[in-house]
DNA sequence: AAATTCCACAACCGCATCTAA
DNA sequence: ATTAGATGCGGTTGTGGAATT
């Protein structure tokens, strides 16, 4: 047996939110700040669930909400990022400024897994993702000698080579990713306290192996190695590892190496 | 023009995690 | 240490509009 509700569905009103409706909650949360939803609807005079007024709040009236036109340098960035976390929207929303969560699992389900499945590639689910919860539980992937599988056909799409780098404690613990992990809240110290478990192992693992330099490769954690679903050549290829031939265009602008985005994604590498 | 199918997005649901008592 | 309530997250569904037949 479930545990309850989370509210009485009783004489709630679902569905679409009219702009009413809206006008209450967001004049509630500007005047008293956010958190307390399930007592929220009824201090806000609101006849919805807790939950659902959080949602709203949070994928819809929050200022500074950006909606639509996703850029294909987004895009580009939601596809790298799913690839390395996994369906960690929350995460991956914390990396693109103005999107959500929600926003950025509807496009990726309505179009970018589409768009992989059409060009024959197999985007990995959360449960092999690097920072899985799951993945120490339910390893998924098997140990690899780094070679490429013989099968395996290569696609090529333009991308940057993420520059090898030096982990160090400090900026393991000062870079951004902690308070970005937190997203809108300051809830999520699971999700940092990982990719900081994350960053001491390899780190660790540098000490001991008396390498200095994370490349973009292959390598273990918790007993299991990962490997991307990609490889990058030197001449900034990206070779995907995929049974069928496929024509993946995810062509990066080249201007765009400077932009906010590939940092964005950078700066993950150097936790990963 | 009407019916049907497709698509994008908002919202819901259940479970996991956190927190305070 | 335990437990119950609150919150957050990700998967899924429902729905309205656009496109197609």
């Amino acid at each position: 047996m479930g545990r309850a509700p989370c509210c009485s569905k009783v004489g709630l009103q679902r569905g679409p939110w009219s702009p009413k409706e809206d006008k209450l909650l967001t004049d509630y949360v500007q005047a008293n700040g956010e958190g307390q939803w399930r007592s929220l609807p009824k201090k806000a005079g609101l006849l919805r669930c807790g939950k659902s007024c959080r949602l709203r709040w949070m994928n819809y009236l929050r200022p500074g909400i950006k909606r639509g036109n996703v850029t294909e340098a987004e895009e580009d960035l939601i596809i790298r990022l799913q690839s390395l976390l996994g369906n960690r929207w929350s995460l991956i929303a914390a990396r693109l400024p103005g999107r959500t969560d929600n926003e950025i699992k509807n496009h990726w389900n309505t179009r970018l897994l589409k768009r992989l499945h059409k060009g024959g590639i197999q985007p990995q689910k959360s449960s092999t993702s690097l920072l899985s919860k799951k993945s120490s539980k339910q390893p998924t992937k098997k140990k690899s000698n780094n070679k490429l599988p013989d099968h395996f056909h290569n696609t090529t799409a333009t991308m940057y080579r993420p520059k090898p780098i030096k982990i160090c404690s400090e900026s393991a613990k000062s870079n951004s990713f902690g308070s970005v992990a937190s997203g809108s809240t300051n809830k999520s110290s699971s999700n940092q306290e990982e990719g900081e478990e994350v960053v001491d192992k390899l780190e660790e693992e540098a000490k001991t192996s008396q390498v200095s330099d994370i490349s973009w490769s292959s390598f273990e954690l918790d007993d299991q190695s990962y490997e991307p679903r990609f490889e990058i050549s030197d001449e900034n290829q990206i070779l995907f590892y995929d049974d069928d031939d496929c024509d993946l265009s995810l062509q990066a602008d080249p201007v765009s190496d400077s932009n906010l985005l590939d940092k964005v994604y950078d700066e993950y590498l150097r936790l990963l």
